[in-house]
DNA sequence: AAATGTTATCTTGAATTCAAGCTAAATGCG
DNA sequence: CGCATTTAGCTTGAATTCAAGATAACATTT
């Protein structure tokens, strides 16, 4: 057995950096690589699910958002696309295809008139409320793959690793 | 807003959704949150770099691609876009990109006329040279911010985790 | 050799995103 | 009050991506 037919992915341009510039510690591209790459596969894997309920990660993302947020469902747009990464001009578009497909309903903030708040139409909210449940159920399944204790280990790795970038640390 | 109480904002998201759905055991997004956001804040970080460079991402991983596979630094678009996780649109519109910029060249295959082969232009090699050095600088940087033990507990989780999420494994 | 199927690449059109800049409303300060 | 500044949200244009399908060359079978 060769070593390239051991490893993933990663290991296989590990190797090859190693041999075209030995004069590099690339060891941290093992972390990095595998860390974008499990992010890009678990993306993929996610969408199925949303797929099966008629939602883009996104649209997802955003009824989640809204529905966990508590009753009465509704925030404002800067509120959303402050915590969900995206810019103000992100925002305006998701909003404009989730009312058009009659998830969510804007109305005037009456506290402020330059506002006009976000809230999750009733079928905005019975979609979220289903695909949540499957949306979980997904992840539970995704992870019963690995041991519960490397789940446990993992996750409390990466609650290490994100404290040391999240913007305000550094 | 974002400093205050003990966790992140993957906890908060899951204090949320245990107020409105207790009935939910959501604990897999603890780990699948914080995997995705660190990949897009790592992402962020890396860009830093590439810029100083005059490079995208995508660009800065077409060149190393092509670099890492060792002279002659040729290699088909179809074992690019496979290995990059990309459709072959999108590779035949970063080769346009890339030529333009003078930083590959296309040559023809002369085992199968079908194929435009790709090759690193001299300036796209002495380019790549220097990019990659500091790129692995800046990996080594980032890091550095976790104890040496962590970074390794990490990194051999997340290569578990990827070997049970690659395509072929289910 | 002709027909059939496969492979490599490119084209097209739509979706998603961001940066930069715009308008309107709220707020602060003299 | 009157003017400057900030904030909320939207508009525009460019970049990036993919899905679907087109094209051309190769491979296999008949």
């Amino acid at each position: 057995m060769t070593k390239s037919e051991n490893g993933d992915a990663v290991d296989r341009i590990l190797e090859q950096w190693a041999r075209e510039r030995p004069d590099l510690d690339v060891s941290p591209m093992g972390l990095i690589g595998r860390l974008g790459r499990c992010a890009a596969l678990l993306e993929h894997r996610l969408d199925v699910v949303f797929q099966q309920y008629g939602l883009s990660a996104w649209e997802f993302d955003m009824l989640a958002t809204l529905r966990r947020a508590g009753a009465p469902y509704r925030l404002a747009p800067t509120e959303l696309f402050s915590t969900m990464m995206v810019t103000s001009g992100t925002m305006t578009h998701r909003l404009k295809v989730l009312e058009g497909k009659g998830w969510i309903v804007r109305e005037a903030c009456s506290q402020d008139a330059r506002s006009t708040l976000v809230r999750l139409s009733d079928a905005g909210f019975a979609l979220i409320e289903r695909a949540v449940e499957a949306h979980v159920a997904n992840e539970h399944a995704i992870l019963s793959a690995l041991p519960a204790r490397s789940v446990e280990a993992l996750q409390k790795r990466l609650a290490e690793l994100l404290a040391a970038l999240e913007p305000e640390n550094h």
